[in-house]
RNA sequence: GCCGCGUUGGUCAAUCGGUUAAGACGCAUCCCUUUCACGGAUGAAUGAGGGGUUCGAUUCCCCUACGCGGUACCA
């Protein structure tokens, strides 16, 4: 029990979740599920000027639409909570203080204007980017410069301040990582990171290395992104809990867009979604769409996100989620970057309704249909369409056009691509052919296909030259399932209805 | 600038020193289908560049180039 496997996700609650965090939650969870571990949801919401309502809910909502429920999170509950580190603000100080109490770091009661204006002074052609570091700790107003007196009456006197890491000189920090092997930085070329921000929240690089010790975090996911930072974090627990203690670490590659890292704004640009789900900045009113609402199965979209980055080594591509826990592996993750490919996230969609009986897709349809105004209370019917259709739906938003005009007449008829080869001995077929549909016993698609080839060997018109036209009639244009099958499902009346209806047209 | 991580077709990618360098998406052509799809077949298309190591490098090492990330009291 001592070694059971916990992971967390711990996203910040700034706005929607896009590809990247809900890949980065389906390793986590494949990772814990294969192993028979926890999995862990922590939002870290230290940063209280980026709080942004309903950042959080809308998180929980893409989970579970997902079908990833944690074991353990702030509205799961848990035995390592609060699962908001905003509400366990408390337990941060004492480690911050034992730091410094221990000489790994210090109070630094620089202004921002101070930082900018030490930036400023220091920016040069060769070092854009002045570090708050070794080099230049000693002229700034800190525990370290400041006699020590001084620094004790200004922390009487709640001057601001932050609690900063003290970084040692020049020190090589290595550690494996579980996808990249050993990896290294030297201590010398990272700054003095801030630990504990003037409001006494923690920044994110305290509040990891705390949270994970305290929810016995044993192997930590996150994006390539905190590769640079992780020597600090490192360090951190060497000082804080023992470095023999520390998650095994996994840098994920990132998730390209078509021109470097993945934005909101590719999706804007170049028509496809990048969240899970529609969200709404309550700042700006600005939607951005998800791949629920484009029409994306959840299956499919793990499918897809599960491969970008990862593969068994075998040539399957469709996977379960219970056949992904059961075939994850982190040394089969890919180290570098993908490119986001829509075109065959799309592949992955079409698949998944391919392989999905009528059962399955039946209320997801059924929501599509009457989102658009379908009212559609013959699930024996719907069933029967689905089934006629589905080959032909890429994105479940798909089978309005697909299957509309099972349950109501086409708007409009393509003409244009019948007119040319109209004659009025096919308009008389026609009306004969509704003369013995009237008289048809029973109303099924092999009977109506052999009636209209009689008809058609009767008035000497190939059969194929009337399809078409027939097609259209009910259909409204040049696609859809076999025609007789749609006029099996239509019904006589309403096939007879749409045949007289568009000879006016024709 | 500095630091780090990467680099196999347009994209996702297999290969763990010896292969005609898989497969998938997309694309093209054909077959099936008197619609559109599905399905089937075929094809075009790949090891960034340069040095090593080795009998032999896509694979191991170095350099260069390029890409990405980081360089905040944001995560």
């Amino acid at each position: 029990m001592e070694n059971k496997v916990r992971v967390r996700f711990a996203p910040s609650p700034t706005g929607g979740l896009h590809l990247g965090g809900v890949r980065t939650v389906l390793y986590n969870y494949l990772f814990a599920k294969k192993l028979g571990g926890d999995f862990i949801l922590r939002i870290e919401d230290t940063d209280q000027s980026r709080f942004v309502p309903g950042a959080e809910g809308y998180i929980f909502e893409c989970l579970k639409w997902c079908g990833i429920e944690p074991d353990e999170s702030a509205i799961h509950g848990g035995d390592y909570g609060p699962y908001r580190q905003s509400e366990r603000k408390r337990s941060y100080l004492g480690y911050a203080e034992k730091l410094v109490e221990n000489g790994y770091a210090y109070y630094a009661f620089d202004t921002p204007e101070e930082l900018e204006a030490m930036r400023q002074d220091l920016r040069t052609a060769d070092n854009p980017a002045p570090q708050y570091d070794q080099t230049v700790r000693g002229r700034m107003r800190n525990s370290i410069s400041l006699p020590a007196d001084e620094t004790k009456t200004m922390l009487l006197k709640n001057t601001p301040h932050v609690i900063r890491i003290k970084l040692p000189d020049d020190e090589i920090i290595s550690f494996q990582d579980m996808i990249r092997g050993e990896v290294h930085f030297n201590t010398g070329t990272i700054d003095d990171k801030v630990l504990l921000k003037a409001d006494g929240m923690p920044t994110y690089h305290l509040a990891v290395v705390v949270d994970d010790f305290l929810m016995k975090i044993t192997h930590a996911f996150r994006g390539e992104e905190w590769l640079p930072s992780s020597p600090v974090h490192v360090l951190l627990w060497r000082y804080l809990f023992g470095e023999k203690n520390m998650p095994q670490w996994a840098h994920l590659p990132l998730i390209m867009g078509p021109s470097g890292k993945l934005s909101k704004r590719d999706g804007a640009k170049y028509g496809f979604p990048v969240f899970a789900m529609n969200w709404t900045d309550p700042a700006t009113n600005e939607l951005t769409e998800g791949f629920k609402e484009k029409g994306f199965l959840p299956e499919a979209f793990l499918n897809m996100l599960a491969m970008l980055g990862w593969n068994d080594g075998t040539e399957q591509e469709v996977f379960s989620i219970t056949d992904l826990i059961q075939k994850f592996s982190i040394e089969r993750v890919h180290k570098a970057g993908a490119k986001f490919d829509y075109e065959k996230a799309k592949w992955f969609n079409h698949e998944w309704i391919k392989g999905f009986n009528a059962e399955d897709l039946r209320l997801k349809v059924k929501n599509v249909l009457e989102d658009r105004g379908l009212e559609v209370d013959d699930t024996i019917l719907l069933d029967k369409v689905i089934n006629l259709v589905k080959d032909r739906c890429t994105l479940l938003t798909d089978f309005y056009d697909q299957a509309y005009f099972f349950f109501r007449s086409p708007a409009t008829l393509d003409i244009a691509a019948v007119r040319p080869k109209w004659t009025m001995e096919k308009k008389e077929f026609f009306i004969s052919l509704c003369q013995e549909f009237e008289a048809l016993a029973e109303w099924e698609s092999a009977f109506i296909e052999s009636a209209f080839k009689t008809i058609a060997t009767e008035k000497n018109i190939k059969p194929g030259e009337l399809q078409l036209p027939f097609r259209i009639m009910l259909v409204g244009g040049k696609f859809g399932p076999p025609v007789f099958d749609i006029a099996g499902l239509i019904g006589k009346q309403e096939t007879i209805h749409r045949i007289m209806n568009s000879l006016e047209q024709f």
